[in-house]
DNA sequence: GTTGACCTTTGAGTTTACTCAAAGGTTTAT
DNA sequence: ATAAACCTTTGAGTAAACTCAAAGGTCAAC
């Protein structure tokens, strides 16, 4: 697959997934005899990853250390890859732990909202929530 | 409280908040005498909001949105409200959802991970999960 | 065989989110 | 009363992550 291909399934520039090439994200592709990138489904797996970690809050160079487990696992003990990944999983667990926060922020206000056509703020339910100084919505 | 301690106590900068609040983030505060920024428990909460939606990946502008949502109750109705409230839940659910994506790959890692001293790969059951191709990490 | 849709590289431009510097006013400690 | 440590504004600078433009090569279709 060239690169407008795995752009278009992935919904991203080609510029994009050039510049995750050369800032060492993505895995370097196979060339055609043109000097085309040819990629394999093992990259659009890869980016997929990288797209799914951003949508979480981490940046490129986050991302660049999670990917990496999997090469320093040739080069490290056992114990230090182990240790590596449970230091990102803490990290990982750290964001579902706020996420489900604001999860339970957002429930608290829809289920709060009547939902009908009169103006909120005639919504005493709301006003109640808004008094609520746990709760910062 | 003064901007310089508000900055400490959230591990920010002054240059952060004054930014946020330039930017429509932060509510304006109140000024003493000398037009020194003074801050509420209530600021700092706001602020608490908002750099716990960052670390999730919300950008400033979303971080707007989420904040604007108790500002549009006073002038849409309650069914607006609601539906804008839901839909922004559906993205943090959505967050959470890749998460635990994250949490399922890093913990697989991990447990197949025999943690000693030899090198990592030697680590038989590692070399298994690498085959398995629904996990990229 | 040439038009249009691809692809290549290099390098510059843009947006977001800060971060710093300058020039000056205020407050606290000695 | 005079440093040091605060605060103010304005405006410029920076880093990350793209995004675009230029100049040119490749390839499928008419």
């Amino acid at each position: 697959m060239k690169i407008g291909e795995l752009a278009k399934r992935l919904d991203i520039s080609t510029d994009t997934l050039r510049y995750y090439e050369k800032h060492g994200l993505l895995s370097f592709s196979e060339r055609n005899e043109s000097g085309y990138r040819i990629y394999s489904p093992k990259h659009e797996k890869q980016m997929q990853f990288i797209l799914r970690a951003k949508t979480v809050g981490f940046s490129l160079k986050e991302i660049q250390e999670l990917l990496a487990i999997k090469v320093e696992k040739q080069q490290h003990s056992c114990g230090e890859v182990k240790q590596l990944t449970l230091q990102k999983r803490q990290i990982v667990r750290d964001k579902i732990a706020e996420l489900q926060r604001f999860e339970k922020s957002l429930s608290l206000l829809a289920d709060a909202c009547c939902g009908g056509p009169e103006l909120a703020t005639g919504c005493s339910i709301l006003t109640t929530l808004e008094a609520a100084d746990d709760i910062v919505i």
